[in-house]
DNA sequence: TCAAAAGTGTTTGGTGTACACCCATGT
DNA sequence: ACATGGGTGTACACCAAACACTTTTGA
């Protein structure tokens, strides 16, 4: 008996401003199956590829970007979920910045776009459980990986960072005993300046992650909880 | 061009006791590449068949063992990982109770055995880095998800529980604390009968899980944690 | 001067941690 | 009686949670 299994590797590319929540990358699917419907970045992997590369390579392909974190999430092998025959899906997530999120679409490349994820599209195949499982995922790993930054600037202020993990987690947090813990922690570098022009009420700080630091924290043994 | 990857599914099946500490099974394997070195249970997925599905089919036809429970951990995909070619692999997490983790052969199949997870044999492929994989998701699932009593047998004294934890997170813990703490999540409920026949000192009280109590917390809201 | 957001400190209750003595059994 | 593991309670320290007023800016 020979076996054909196909895969693909695919991405859940988020982004976060308090302005618009979490967003994530769809791309709207331009042949059968499924054909219009919006489904995740990603496609077949080449024979001699590694599936980070893979997800890398088609997210530039078919929308400019570049993810700056990726992680491996799970693989989804329902023998139903794809009518053309048996496609393994090794799902990833992806992180990027609002301020480098900006989608260029290649010549002749699918149109993509930004949406919200409470409030998905039309979705291909298993995806929108994919992108479910992407959020339950973050939520476990922000407790303890300092992910969160990967999706703020460089500099960010402390309220920006306060109401990711209250978009992730769903409830508020008090702004005081956040940046108390915070600040605790040693996480957060204060920069010289401040945020210029804020639309509204007094400049705030900015901060930078201190990446060594939480090296360092991991390091000496005791478990790092960034959020409870 | 053409896709031609190959897709096994493996498990790292873990046993837990006192006596013994956490143990894997392994099979030998008889045949190229890596003849003769001790590879996780697996094997090439059907078309039609769920990975978990060829997880457990395999066990069963290699081993003759059941797992008590079963979950994806991560596939691993590096393209020079199996000399034959790109074989890409779904690796599971298996728990067995250890009264229940008697090999039985089948007919012309291969050797298989139980080792401390400390002190693997030679083993083939990437696999001792994915039993290395295996136990650091349990450390990371542990604290918060009930496995352990899916390889405790269905009456335990609390000192078994207790051993289990110290193993994975490999420090001492205080009994009296720990079973405080177990009790005030009242995740245990006392059986009427006591251990018998204990090997040394005073029969120890018997507990078996209380599943829907369980449920019950984690629906209820706030986040359950059963180890720190 | 008003609206909007940022910055800051104290109190309190709960929980993790450290610690020591007695109990039940087999030998 | 002794060795061995099992069962239990208290004190302390720390951290998470609750809570309100002042400051800085743009309009």
């Amino acid at each position: 008996m020979h076996q054909h299994i196909r895969v693909t590797a695919e991405a859940v590319v988020l982004r976060y401003s308090s302005k618009e929540g979490m967003m994530v990358l769809l791309t709207k699917r331009t042949i059968p199956p499924h054909i219009f419907k919006w489904g995740l970045p990603g496609g077949f992997v080449h024979n001699d590829e590694p599936l980070e590369a893979c997800v890398h390579r088609e997210l530039k392909d078919e929308t400019g970007l570049k993810a700056n974190y990726l992680e491996q999430m799970s693989t989804w092998g329902h023998p139903e979920r794809d009518p053309r025959g048996r496609v393994l899906c090794v799902a990833h997530l992806a992180l990027i910045r609002h301020s480098a999120s900006k989608i260029v679409l290649g010549m002749g490349t699918k149109e993509a776009k930004w949406y919200p994820v409470r409030e998905l599209p039309v979705t291909a195949f298993d995806h929108a459980e994919i992108v479910a499982a992407a959020i339950e995922h973050l939520r476990v790993r922000l407790h303890t990986e300092p992910l969160a930054f990967e999706m703020l600037d460089e500099k960010f202020p402390v309220s920006e960072l306060e109401k990711l993990y209250e978009w992730v987690y769903d409830r508020s947090v008090d702004r005081r005993n956040f940046q108390k813990k915070i600040n605790g922690l040693g996480l957060l570098a204060a920069r010289p300046e401040k945020l210029k022009h804020p639309l509204q009420g007094r400049p705030a700080q900015l901060y930078s992650f201190n990446r060594d630091k939480f090296r360092e924290l991991k390091e000496s043994g005791s478990p790092v909880e960034i959020f409870s």
